[in-house]
RNA sequence: GCCAAGGUGGCAGAGUCCGGCCGAACGCAGCUGCCUGCAGAGCAGCCCACCGCCGGUUCAAAUCCGGCCCUUGGCUCCA
């Protein structure tokens, strides 16, 4: 089976054909950096992510753009808090690092441009001459805005009649507007200080607005790009006319991409995007996480408080494009999954250095486990991407491990062979599936081994020695005492029938 | 009000496009047993659903059709 992917156009699930067989045109609607980023985001990210290895997994070259919209009000709201930076482009650019940085823990392949507004105006004052030129733009107070009316799809990604749209963007503009739906192109003059006072958090003192505010000159006289515009500009920069996959959150359908496609199509006469992926957000006691209502919790305590790999369980836990709900429990959840992986994995890893693991024996119920794991997995991502499906073909080689460490290969045959032997392959197949296929999610089995982790090793072995001294000589209280404390430290200790073992602390 | 998505076991969350193998995956919680000095982990099993409500189509519906109720998102900045 291939890929199939529900495009948000259509609202069905469609078979995924880019326009070239072995490329793939990404682009992903990007933050507005004016706040550090949330969980929320995260999860967005990763589906993409999740989206773009999977594409790369399959064959395809991947082509993925990612922009930061670093031109905005609710930017210059934020000069001269917190260090930010002095004026607009100085906070864009505080956070943009955090965000990068935010993408790198959660170990997010990078995409391959991160263009920003600021850096295209150019481009973005030729695409909204061009719409002028073409009829579908009018100047109007030197400031530039769509005309709706002009083009016959609009609404057809949000399914809206043009009727039932009552106004876009600032009620003050409603005055230079022919049509209240219309929106802007391009706003004349400096920053509106209306706005970034909304967005001040110590509102009253700040009134130098206009000086830290970035503006252009354009052919209608000085002004700031209008909202919709940038990502049109940057994908036709980066990308071309047509995209294969534009990635967004479900919020942004309507108005941002639904005026995307208007002034995009209607520049270029292209299809702007062939499938359009929305993901869901999160829920959190009935309403959305979100900036604007402050109920987020940021990516960077989320990955401080529980690592990435739990984190990325966790944002991968739902459909991309179906509502997931965030609490303090279904985090626990995730975790308790991906530690149940990761246990399987390092008890396997372990068995294949154990002598027992010198056999010729054969397992044929962990081998055809395996197996099928692996063709759930492939269909769950080729199906619209189903991550949680994938992670439960994941945990079911997990079973499949547990089990044959439980009994080993007594499946082996009826040869009368001594019990205890483990099938080498077999257990080697399935270590490799969960790297690889794991891999595919964005998760790591192989933790970096610094050497103070050997050290670390090293230390916890010699006191498991003096542990097993003490239970030998029936000493259980000491022994005990010792685990406990080990465990105060993160070190978690299992007693099994081959010796005791022992996980250190992950370190993320 | 308009547009869209969704309502599945104690929780979470697949399955709904292409009706039967779904007496519902995976995981969590709970319970029993095995293992164990204890604990943990693991294994075996149990528990848990009138699949929002009502009606229809069908030999057969969580899955298709119609109506209703409810929730969430969008219609204003938002992943």
């Amino acid at each position: 089976m291939t890929l199939h992917v529900t495009n948000t156009l259509t609202g069905e699930t469609e078979p995924f054909e880019p326009q070239d067989p072995d490329n793939v045109l990404l682009y992903y609607c990007g933050l507005t950096v004016s706040d550090p980023p949330h969980l929320g985001h995260a999860r967005s990210w990763v589906h993409v992510d999740v989206m773009h290895r999977w594409l790369e997994y399959t064959g395809y070259d991947v082509r993925h753009v990612e922009n930061f919209t670093d031109i905005n009000e609710k930017i210059v709201a934020r000069v001269g808090e917190d260090d930010l930076g002095e004026d607009e482009r100085e906070v864009a650019r505080t956070y943009i690092e955090r965000t990068l940085s935010d993408m790198r823990s959660l170990n997010l392949l990078r995409a391959e441009v991160y263009p920003r507004v600021s850096e295209h105006v150019p481009e973005i004052v030729d695409l909204v001459e061009t719409l002028v030129e073409k009829g579908y733009a009018y100047e109007s107070n030197g400031s530039v805005y769509f005309d709706v009316t002009s083009f016959d799809d609009y609404g057809k990604l949000s399914n809206q009649e043009l009727e039932e749209i009552e106004s876009q963007g600032d009620p003050d503009e409603r005055t230079e507007k022919r049509n209240p739906a219309d929106f802007a192109l391009w706003k004349a003059g400096g920053v509106d200080e209306k706005a970034v006072l909304e967005h001040r958090h110590d509102g009253v003192n700040f009134e130098c607005a206009h000086t830290t505010a970035q503006t252009w000159d354009s052919p209608w006289g000085e002004g700031r790009p209008g909202w919709h515009i940038e990502c049109s500009a940057m994908s036709m920069t980066h990308l071309g006319e047509t995209l294969d996959l534009h990635v967004g959150g479900r919020d942004l359908v309507f108005p941002h991409h639904e005026n995307e496609i208007a002034q995009s199509e209607a520049a270029t006469g292209e299809v702007f995007a062939n499938y359009w992926l929305h993901c869901e957000l999160f829920q959190m006691d009935d309403e959305k996480m979100s900036s604007s209502l402050g109920n987020f919790v940021t990516v960077a305590d989320a990955v401080e408080q529980w690592g990435t790999n739990v984190l990325r369980t966790f944002l991968t836990a739902g459909s991309y494009n179906s509502k997931q709900l965030y609490s303090d429990e279904t985090i626990a959840e995730a975790e308790e999954r991906w530690e149940r992986l990761e246990r399987a994995y390092d008890s396997a890893v372990e068995r294949l250095d154990a002598p027992a693991a010198r056999t010729k024996l054969e397992d044929e119920e962990l081998r055809t486990a395996v197996a099928d794991a692996r063709e759930t997995f492939t269909a769950a991502m080729n199906d619209d991407f189903n991550t949680r499906e994938a992670q439960s073909a994941l945990l079911s080689i997990a079973t499949a491990i547990n089990r044959h460490v439980e009994e080993p290969a007594d499946a082996a045959g009826d040869d009368g062979r001594a019990e205890g032997g483990y099938d080498y392959r077999g257990l080697r197949r399935a270590v490799e599936s969960l790297e690889e296929l794991g891999d595919v999610l964005g998760l790591s089995f192989v933790g970096e081994t610094t050497g103070t982790a050997d050290l670390a090793g090293d230390v916890v072995e010699l006191v498991l020695d003096v542990r097993e001294r003490e239970r030998g000589d029936g000493n259980y209280e000491r022994a005990d005492e010792l685990r406990d404390e080990l465990e105060a430290m993160g070190i978690e200790i299992q007693d099994t029938d081959e010796g005791p073992s022992y996980r250190l602390p992950s370190e993320e």
